[in-house]
DNA sequence: AATCTGCGGGCTGGATCCAATAACACGGCG
DNA sequence: CGCCGTGTTATTGGATCCAGCCCGCAGATT
């Protein structure tokens, strides 16, 4: 049985039901920050600016909420979710936790190819990187992220992280202006991939979690002054 | 706060909306074995059931799609999800890894009224399992584990192992019939709940550890048992 | 005889319509 | 002058209706 092939380059016919491709659209403007925590969504709203009936809309809220990107209450509608600082360090801690364990057993499973894949992955976020980019810069990050995990063929286990980084994604990118351990963050992605190249398991893991770490507390930090304010 | 309510079609207390109700139902069914791995479940037969519109139906799908205990494809309807073998395998790491990090952290946190608690479930889990109630068993199974986990405060952590939890349960349940693998599980639940009580982290973990990949190797097993005359 | 093709039934996806509920505002009363 | 009750309205939840897609079946063609 070929149990591993997962269909990464196959063109896979946009087969995408319309309550999918909202929730898509949805889910990068809620990362965009065009829709702030707190803010509620209104149905109508959505369906006329998407030119549909509000049938899926409301589907594509069931499945944001089950992202946990936004919360809904009965006959109250949906609001998108707010993260108290507490929440983004459990967060983290899973990220920690959970793709060091993917890191650590996709690493002997690269080929060359996927070494290649990331790497090009990798030149497209630095570009984005300096061309400030931010939106590009958050997707690509997840990406390489994602692209480094893949070779451990545990789709549940990815399936999970990736929510999990959803999650986070979109206060990651509202930092990133202000913010300077992205710097380091680019330094860090470069000398991730050659550890991979290098199958230092050892290094490499240690690495992700410094990583992994430094952009939590960085975060954490950052809602806690951000609630104080408030 | 029996959480035992089968959806007396009329109002009953529903502060908990329609397609949310369903979902527990049809998961309820789903774990039960009512429906089996490969069975396809019709919109409209499910409406007339349930003596409501499809429009609920579609949106219990949506969480139980998002939970992973079914499919969808577009225009052609969900199917009741199987579980390779292999997926079965990596599910249960996970559970290894995520239920230690919640136990080892819960365990400082439990206070007397936490165990007690814990200490009724465990009664009752007993009982079920003297008297070979099977669906029963399996969900008081996780309320224990759970109880054990809620004072770790990790949110986020425990919604995602409840996710794992549900999707392995009814194998689990199928299982039960033919193991003996329960009867030392049985013993385990309660050394378990021993080690909680002394607040030995080390023992309790290492026996989580064990209990939960005993679990697992058995159920791939027999995962993979059945695959091979099917 | 086997395969391809056109057609129809059944089901899903999406739109529209109606009912129910919660926020809001106005007015009455203490 | 302020608080509470009621009516109004905006928005969600659920039902019904219509269109489009899969699949199976039957018939024709080679």
């Amino acid at each position: 049985m070929k149990s591993g092939m997962g269909l990464t380059k196959s063109h896979s016919l946009k087969r995408q039901s319309l309550p999918e491709a909202l929730a898509d659209s949805l889910r990068e403007r809620i990362l965009n920050g065009e829709f702030k925590p707190g803010e509620s969504l209104v149905q109508e709203a959505l369906a006329e600016e998407y030119e549909c009936s509000r049938m899926p809309v409301r589907e594509a809220f069931r499945q944001l909420e089950a992202a946990g990107l936004i919360v809904t209450k009965v006959h109250k509608g949906a609001v998108v979710a707010a993260m108290p600082a507490e929440q983004a360090q459990e967060l983290y801690e899973l990220r920690v936790n959970l793709e060091s364990v993917l890191l650590e057993h996709a690493i002997p499973n690269m080929t060359d190819a996927d070494l290649d894949a990331s790497e090009q992955v990798l030149r497209e976020l630095e570009k984005a990187y300096e061309e400030r980019d931010i939106n590009r810069w958050g997707s690509l990050n997840w990406e390489f992220h994602r692209s480094l995990y893949v070779p451990a063929n545990r789709t549940q286990t990815l399936a999970i992280v990736q929510g999990v980084n959803l999650q986070v994604e979109r206060y990651v990118r509202l930092q990133l202006l202000i913010s300077e351990t992205f710097e380091a963050a680019q330094k860090e992605h470069r000398a991730l991939l050659e550890y991979c190249r290098a199958r230092n398991v050892e290094a490499a893991v240690a690495l992700l979690k410094q990583h992994i770490r430094d952009a939590g507390d960085s975060l954490v930090s950052s809602l806690e002054a951000r609630s104080v304010d408030a």
